[in-house]
DNA sequence: ATCAATCGTTGATATATATCAATGAATAAG
DNA sequence: CTTATTCATTGATATATATCAACGATTGAT
């Protein structure tokens, strides 16, 4: 996978964000200013749900799982990969974070003062624009999801994620998985168990092949429409 | 129920929301002469999930029901009340509603040209704060629902939604409840038999009383307990 | 007032899903 | 290299939940 190389300097950096587009080179460099990078191990927690959430991150490497820390349960809100970003809503309500995350992959982010960032939105409306329109995506994004888990069956929830992982997350397929069973079950809201019992039966439908965490879906159009009828 | 009195002026307006406190004269202005009042029946839809979506629209009386229409069954995200305001993530997006919305008592509403309320965005920051503000906080509210129906089961569900009316919607203890059983089983992701079930359960042990429609938690220290441990 | 249509309620049954338990495979630590 | 630990897999079972069917209660329309 492409390493992204980061820059000591936000203004020329490869591993920037398309919504810092909108800056100039005054706001990139007050920023570059006001982050610094930090690395995680797999496995590592990078935030956790609860604490105080002082910074904007964003993933240069590796990837990372956002999850809601539930009734014994975690729910995994989205995989992030480079060079996307993680800012919660608790950084207008009550600076705090609403979710966990923790590296899947060995990781490296960029962390910025959330404060700067809160100060170059009032003051940037094309930024605030684009800032808007990000966090409305992640809505519609959370909406599907919900009715994804609440209104599919098992086979319709693992039919979504698979088409999550290999189109979204990893943009192939076949596709490497990097994350656990249990990551699946928790991005698909059923027991680890359950999971592992729907991808057997896809397998022998012949939808999917998996060689050890190599996932290849073979029959996309019966998988759709799986994800269709639910 | 108190009636808010709509004035003809914006300015003057006793059933503004609190979000529009952070505007000058002249804003409001600019919203008063872009926007048109409008009643609906109960049972009247608002808007559709999939057609554009031109409007900020701010429920003045009644009650409205936000909902995902999705594979046979609604998913319903929030109820709304006086003098909330419904805004959807597509106006940054696709210009596209993502949920329908429908009265489920009879209604009215201001409808605000929604590139207005774009333009007053971009202009002024405290406003811009407040709107994101705002939008964070039902992000929040929907993740807290995210958990609740994916990770409790049946009776937890309808112990949220039993606080969720009482506390945040009718705002009393006992309450009317003005929305059909169908609705109470759409906000808890669950059958309308099941729901109702439910109902007699927590009637049978006291914890619930029910006359007719009004709806009287009687031990919402033990329905605290039921929503707790899922 | 009467009829039709919807809404609420209950019981019986089928089904989806979780849980428990056991075992093999992979991985990390000594 | 060996052992301990986690992870993946499978089967058997229990449980939660939906579906189907029937019927009473309410509401709206003629």
């Amino acid at each position: 996978m492409a390493r992204f190389i980061q820059s000591h300097n936000c203004t020329e950096c490869k591993c920037r964000n398309s919504i810092f587009d909108a800056l100039s080179n005054d706001e990139l460099e007050l920023i570059n200013n006001n982050r610094y990078e930090v690395s995680f191990k797999a496995g590592e927690i990078m935030f956790k749900q609860g604490t105080p959430s002082p910074h904007f991150l964003c993933l240069t490497t590796g990837m990372a799982k956002l999850y809601i820390e539930g009734h014994g349960k975690n729910l995994i809100l989205s995989l992030v990969k480079p060079i996307e970003y993680i800012f919660g809503p608790g950084t207008y309500v009550d600076n705090r974070h609403h979710y966990s995350a923790s590296a899947v992959e060995d990781s490296t982010a960029c962390l910025v003062d959330v404060n700067i960032f809160k100060q170059i939105i009032r003051s940037n409306p094309n930024f605030a624009d684009e800032f808007i329109r990000s966090i409305s995506l992640m809505t519609i994004f959370n909406f599907d999801q919900f009715i994804s888990l609440t209104q599919k069956q098992m086979n319709g929830r693992i039919a979504d994620a698979l088409f999550y992982l290999s189109e979204k997350i990893y943009g192939s397929n076949p596709f490497e998985l990097t994350i656990s069973r249990q990551d699946l079950a928790d991005i698909s809201g059923m027991s680890k168990e359950s999971a592992i019992r729907i991808l057997k039966e896809f397998k022998d439908e012949g939808i999917l092949s998996a060689n050890g965490n190599v996932l290849h879906i073979l029959n996309p159009q019966q998988l759709k429409k799986i994800s269709e009828t639910g």
